[in-house]
Parts: structure tokens; sequence; C-alpha cells
DNA sequence: AAGCTTTCTGTTATAACATCACGTTAATGG
DNA sequence: CCATTAACGTGATGTTATAACAGAAAGCTT
């Protein structure tokens, strides 16, 4: 189930939510429930091999699936792409300033909304 | 019924969900339904006088609301607190990661969850 | 005042997202 | 073979959010 889950999101470019997947694999299984999506997001975001991003209840397929990491993502309000950033230093600088006030940082939620290079060239040809 | 909303934010330290707001105001207003309080919470933080924590579907009332900023959240797991952290340096470095690949940000979505001070003050001591 | 527009609120219903609880099946390993 | 465990199916339910339309209040316009 798991494999089915990853292989649609991977299709897609964009996001998903859990019930699009679930619309997806219920042309071949017809009788698929909320929970067996759910059940395979959960595992596939615990392994790193998805990510959920948090601001529209939806996932994406990791786009360096080869290794973990912390992430943030970048989403185009006209397109609607995802861009998945990997950067260390930004991530330890977050913490810093977290510690600041004796906060202990574990996990980083970081989604950045603006508008991506491609809609940028769209918008400035227009 | 805005200021009813902020209100009850402001009694609360932590996070509340639109239910839970909804939940405190139906002790007066026995009718109160879901799209009032959204409405409410809606303009609220348009305003910036709320702010809505992304990956807890919940809101917060602003720490500083007699001003407006971008903002960066601190999230306890252990007891829920939160705490609102303005750091314009911070976003800007991390709008220069973006704009790396050619990407424009305009709204940054920062949730940093982990052990506030209090917490780890309370677990060196056990 | 009468008529209008705008804004906010009330109400019903429903959409969208997520989990619970329990039962069944299927593989693993003693 | 049987106990254990992990995955899945199934039905119901819980939680979060919005659509669509109706009504009341407040402020202008004439
Ligand atoms: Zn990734
Ligand atoms: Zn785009
Ligand atoms: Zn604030
Ligand atoms: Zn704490």
């Amino acid at each position: 189930m798991q494999d089915e889950v990853l292989d649609v999101l991977r299709e897609r470019s964009g996001p998903m939510s859990a019930y699009d997947v679930l619309g997806q694999l219920r042309q071949d299984k017809l009788n698929l429930a909320p929970p067996t999506i759910y059940r395979a997001l959960s595992s596939l975001t615990n392994r790193g091999k998805v990510h959920r991003l948090e601001s529209l209840n939806a996932f994406v397929a990791c786009q360096y699936d080869d290794h973990e990491h912390a992430w943030i993502m970048s989403i185009c309000d006209s397109c609607g792409a995802v861009n998945e950033i990997v950067s260390p230093e930004l991530l330890n600088a977050l913490s810093g300033v977290a510690s600041e006030s004796g906060f202990l940082s574990t996990r980083h939620v970081i989604e950045i909304y603006g508008q991506c290079a491609a809609c940028r060239a769209i918008e400035a040809k227009a």
C-alpha cells in the first residue's frame, strides 16, 4: 500500500491531499477507505519518503528520497509547484534564535509562499 | 464578535481551535455557529491581532498586538506553550535561500517544535 | 422619512480532513 | 501447528472549515 501511495504522489508533481490520493487509488481498488491511506501516508512520512505540507493539509513525495533530511518548502501561489530546499545552516540559525529564550528546537515546519521562477518569467513577459 | 473572540483567546495562554473558541462563547450565546467564529477569526488574522498556527489548525492572540509584523512561532511539545519570535533578519535569510532557485517569497510559515525553557528546567530537576 | 447600500450576523447544510474501534487476514517464528 | 504481530478492511465517528442564503443594523442619498 505504501508503494502504491508513493507512486501516485510521484506521478503528480504537486501536492495532493490524502483524499486526492484515495480518489486515484480507488480507480483500481474500489473499497479503499481513508484509514488505509492515512496509515500508508503516516509510515511514508515517518520514513522520510513523503513530506507533509502542514499549511495545505497535503503531501508531496520527497525530492531527495535517498537520504533523510530536514526540509524547507517553497510553494508557488500561482501554479502550486512545491520545491524542497535543504539548508542545515538556516535551520541552525532558526534554532539559535529560538534558543535565545531558552527553547530547545527539535522539529521545524517551514513553508514559504510566493512565486516560483517559472511563474515570475511568465508574468514579466506579459 | 471579533472583540469577544479576541478576549477568549487572550484569556487562554495557549492555542485554541476555532471550535474551542466556539465552545467558550456558546456558554453565553447559545446559538452561535461555526461560520460566525470563522468570520471573526478571519478578520482578526487579517488585522494581525490573532495568528494562525498552521500545523495545529489553531489560533493564538498576538503577543505584540500594537504593531503588525511577520512572526515565527515556537511551540512546546510538553506544555503546549506558544511563543512569538520576531526576527526580520532570519526571514530575510530565508527569502534569500529561496531566491537561489528564483523564488520570490511573500509569506513565511515558520513553526518550531521542541521544549520551552520552563519544561526543560522541570525535566533537568527530575 | 423613505429607499438604498454596505456590513455584519444567523442558520442550515455540507464539504474536507482525520481518526477510532474492531474484526480479519496473512506472514513470521517458536 | 499455534501464538504473535503487522497490515488491511470496514463502518462509524470526530474535527476543521466553508457554501449559500436570509435577516438585521447602520449609514448615506434623495
Ligand atoms: Zn525530502
Ligand atoms: Zn509557479
Ligand atoms: Zn504577533
Ligand atoms: Zn513547555
